[in-house]
DNA sequence: CCCTTGACTATCT
DNA sequence: GAGATAGCCAAGG
């Protein structure tokens, strides 16, 4: 396991896990806020080596769109998933959640952070 | 070592 | 607003 997928991998999941509810970030927006701007797509990658259940679901595309193929079953869980966190939804895009911007998220996450 | 793939994104047409 | 193109970067064959 490379030195940089392991620390990426614990940046990442730390971003996800430390999403408000009922909010959601783009995969830009979490590569960012872990310290790798240019790794939105390893940021799928990060998540689907995680041992504890992350909420996926809150990470969407940078359009706000759900993350997977419209009409995929993927999709179906991950729109009920947000419904049910009190995220509201218009035909697949995200309309009404909370627009974090990795500000607190940044000081809650990487505050008492080591390192 | 080369090539393809991907739960991405921004830009242009 | 939808489709194509180009950057992006690591992982896997």
């Amino acid at each position: 396991m490379s030195a940089f997928q392991d620390k990426f991998d614990q940046a990442v999941w730390r971003v996800v896990a430390g999403i408000v509810p009922g909010t959601v970030m783009g995969y830009g927006e979490v590569a960012r806020a872990a310290g790798f701007p240019r790794h939105a797509r390893m940021v799928s990658r990060a998540m689907g080596r995680s041992a504890a259940p992350l909420p996926w679901y809150r990470v969407v595309r940078s359009n706000r769109t759900l993350a997977f193929t419209p009409g995929s079953e993927a999709w179906l869980r991950q729109k009920s998933l947000l419904e049910s966190e009190g995220v509201q939804l218009k035909n697949g895009k995200v309309i009404c959640a909370v627009q974090t911007d990795s500000v607190d998220l940044d000081r809650l996450l990487w505050g008492p952070a080591e390192e």
